[in-house]
DNA sequence: ATAAATAACGAACAAAGTGTTTGATAACAT
DNA sequence: ATGTTATCAAACACTTTGTTCGTTATTTAT
């Protein structure tokens, strides 16, 4: 790829981060983004059709490496199935996220971090759903497959939320061994 | 209140709901909801401030109702204390939101509707904190109380939103059924 | 090194939205 | 009946959006 667009495009979304970090995504407009990242406004439109698009993207980039790591972790543990494992996949992504690459810890600690905690919880339904089946439907429940996947990803994210509104006062592996235990029984016998 | 005055907020919020369920928040303007209302301008903004003022009025008034119900409710039953007991917090305001007042059920399934959910998981919260902080610390937990509220508000506002995308296929009995179920480390021995 | 391709740029544009002011009209309360 | 108050249309200055056009600077391929 060109080094212009390489570096447009850096520019773009270290403006587009920065100004999320003051103020909210509604809030905030093209004009902004563009007087910050210091290009012309023409620029803009060339890489990208309107604000909306460029939050997309960045999603898409943002938790397309945060789901591979987690893919790739997913082949060595299980879900929850050995509860005697330190390492889950719970803990490998909020280790993750505390690793901060891309200044990810800005954006979903920002004004508008629901916007990112929301698309983060489709990929883990997604994630779960693909990977984990197996390990919740091995006990036998009485709620819908469906609403568990719901639950496990949902409390998850409200979890990262309550976690960075909280300005991340605990470990990772803590908070880990806090989410098994109200997630006992999906989990374990 | 005059009449006038009852009868121009009324066309508002009714244009308001109307335009939610076909679109985006963040894409409705003023203009459109004027219109829709068949209002002056200067009259929607000798009412609202901004669209924002308008929605933070909405979500008072519709969840102000909806948690005071809940609270006449929690003088009767606890939160999950006894578990023969049927009838639950969560149970009555699933029970509340079925009956859809003031349309509701059109505001938390509309494109939106994560905004309303937010609001409502922050009443929910102020609600456990205030109201049934006793029954959680009954039993010794080795998990924060604070991790421990947004848990309940938290995956409470996120099965809502599942039981609310899939059309509402469940009764809210069955669904405060399966609630009990995921949540029994909190509420159980 | 040179030429062709392409990215970035500033300026200007119409279209649409925002929030306010003004003065007139109609509905309300008493 | 009268004073009060809500509504209204029209016009406003201003901001934002997304596009077009001609020019300049950089990169890539030869």
């Amino acid at each position: 790829m060109d080094r212009r667009q390489q570096k447009t495009r850096a520019a773009i979304f270290s403006a587009f981060g920065k100004l999320l970090s003051k103020k909210n995504y509604n809030k905030i407009t093209v004009q902004e983004i563009i007087d910050e990242a210091n290009i012309g406004r023409t620029t803009f439109y060339a890489h990208f059709e309107t604000k909306d698009d460029l939050l997309k993207t960045l999603c898409e980039e943002l938790f397309g490496h945060i789901i591979d790591s987690a893919l790739d972790c997913t082949h060595t543990h299980g879900l929850y199935s050995n509860a005697t494992v330190p390492e889950s996949i719970f803990c490998h992504l909020l280790q993750h996220l505390q690793e901060n690459d891309n200044n990810i810890l800005e954006l979903l600690s920002c004004e508008s971090n629901d916007i990112f905690l929301r698309y983060f919880k489709s990929c883990l339904s997604e994630l779960i759903r693909t990977q984990f089946i197996d390990s919740i439907m091995q006990k036998r429940h009485d709620v819908p497959v469906d609403f568990l996947i719901n639950h496990i990803s949902g409390s998850f994210v409200e979890m990262v939320l309550w976690w960075i509104n909280g300005s991340l006062k605990y470990k990772p592996e803590q908070l880990d061994q806090y989410f098994r235990y109200v997630l006992k029984p999906v989990t374990q016998e």
